[in-house]
DNA sequence: AGCGGCGATGCAAATAATGCATCACGCGGT
DNA sequence: ACCGCGTGATGCATTATTTGCATCGCCGCT
């Protein structure tokens, strides 16, 4: 869309923070992007930009703007969505973001499933942080976040929440493997994997340790929840887990090998994965039916758990 | 805004139906008023009107995208709006719509007290049947719609109700004029003025005359509520009306000489008169504060009838 | 059959966007 | 205190793009 893209380079600017860094990344020159900011500017009858020896930076009025025109384009994408949507083909783009701890597994299942029946359709998704998520969600780079255990805002808007509890993973040779389910103690007499202090999972087992007065002292800390799988198979270590990261139908590799074993619930409470997307906004066909296919598979698979 | 013009030229198209007419309306030519239009439906990748003989005709995607481009308008100019509120000036524009028995007095006052305030926002005002109101507040060219006893469709978001009471109004030198209070057969024995059918009040009137198996005859007709109101100087007739409609300080003119008394509600049903935005859009500073003006005046002055 | 209105299109003129070279300014290292 | 380096702004020539005129083909109406 051409009017589209001279705004998308307002906001290629606002994120970049320098006119001459986005211009490059457009493959325009400066001189170009400068006139267009400037004559929007005119445009509009005030600045938008204010200008650092640095760079440029969004003021109030240019956070109102960009905010709009991330709107619009957003909302552009998806009438072309449904215009596609009428000639019967199924196609377009599908955003998601969503937690290290939910990413590996339950998503990529699911977008397989997806494709395998609308393979016009491509996805994007980022991995990061739950408030990364929610301002992914709020500028609309995402269309749909799946986020662990945060405090929700009010402006996304909830489509599924299920309740998970606390697993722990071992290999399948562990002495502890053929359990039904373990206390939080059990585990203490293993070396332990946690994930880094900013993820949900981590709050929640210390506050499960808080409770019981147990302190875990982590053999292995790690930011990336497969690395911590991986290493299960080296060590007879206990990691932690949501179902949800570790339920699917066993698929290559290593997962095999691993067991999963709930954790007693009055040990380490359980944590609430939420379904989110903007508050207000209508989602393309595409995210829409995808959406809708994560909130039934969410609700037929952990029944019992749904709020 | 130069890309919202173009966007603007799309909309004035669909609406006057022909490519030559809009390119006359819009003071350029037909030629590039045509090449804009096959530009932007190369660009979607479908045609967006369908060509007659007589014109064109907005097909189905054109209809989603049309809907798109009005949304982009009212959306930018909330935003224009909001960041000219940054500097402490309170400008822009109010779009209103209403029934005729509802535009003479009440809004016109409403409006004079909020231009009293701020004389830098100015108004328009689409006097119609609440039909088209509704279309107006769908299509974006209202932002306000005060109608009076409709079925009210789920896309538009209900701001205030007020119940009111129909009244018969006359000459003050009338038989009736000193009664506190009349009943509908009171009426009969005079000249009775009457809306025409595709309104409110006569429908409610109707139904009335239903209940009460008394046959309304009207002496004097019109679609125009002045022109009945100031029959009343003329000839003894009784005209109906609402309290909103009539109950206002003394301006000017026959207002005066006119006296309004309640019509027993076992008669007469009482009407509703519903204050109305698009549900889901997000009105322009201006437009959102004198609608909120507009609440708390129907909400203070017929407290007991607030439903 | 003829007329008038409609949208589409080729070609030339007008208009607007772009790129290059350059300026002025503020920061950070020497 | 200085100079180098990055930033955004601006004058001018070049290049794209848009616009307008004249014209075509089409359809309905008289």
């Amino acid at each position: 869309m051409r009017h589209l893209t001279h705004l998308k380079y307002i906001d290629v600017v606002a994120r970049s923070g320098s006119i001459r860094k986005a211009a490059e990344q457009l493959n325009i020159t400066s001189t170009a992007l400068n006139r267009r900011i400037l004559a929007l500017e005119e445009e509009v009858g005030t600045s938008l930009f204010e200008r650092l020896p640095s760079g440029v930076r969004l003021n109030t009025a240019g956070e109102l703007f960009i905010q709009h025109i991330r709107l619009q384009m957003t909302d552009l994408s998806r009438v072309l969505s449904q215009i596609a949507d009428l000639s019967g083909v199924r196609r377009g783009h599908v955003s998601l973001s969503a937690n290290p701890e939910l990413a590996s597994s339950f998503l990529p299942e699911q977008i397989g499933i997806y494709r395998s029946q609308f393979d016009a359709v491509s996805f994007s998704m980022l991995v990061q942080s739950p408030a990364d998520s929610l301002a992914s969600l709020r500028d609309f780079q995402t269309d749909i976040a799946l986020i662990f255990d945060s405090v929700l805002p009010s402006d996304v808007h909830i489509a599924a929440t299920v309740e998970q509890q606390v697993h722990a993973f071992m290999h399948k040779t562990h002495p502890l493997a053929d359990r039904p389910a373990l206390r939080l103690e059990d585990c203490l007499a293993y070396a332990v994997m946690l994930p880094e202090h900013d993820s949900g999972l981590r709050a929640l087992l210390e506050v499960g340790q808080m409770q019981s007065s147990i302190s875990l002292s982590a053999a292995l800390c790690s930011d990336n929840f497969d690395l911590l799988r991986s290493y299960a198979c080296f060590e007879p270590a206990i990691g932690f887990c949501l179902p949800m990261s570790m339920h699917i139908k066993p698929g290559a590799g290593q997962a095999d090998d691993l067991v999963c074993i709930p954790v007693a619930s009055r040990d380490i409470p359980a944590g609430l994965v939420h379904l989110l997307q903007a508050k207000g906004r209508v989602l393309p066909v595409a995210a829409a039916k995808f959406l809708d296919q994560l909130v039934v598979t969410m609700n037929g698979r952990f029944p019992e758990q749904t709020r």
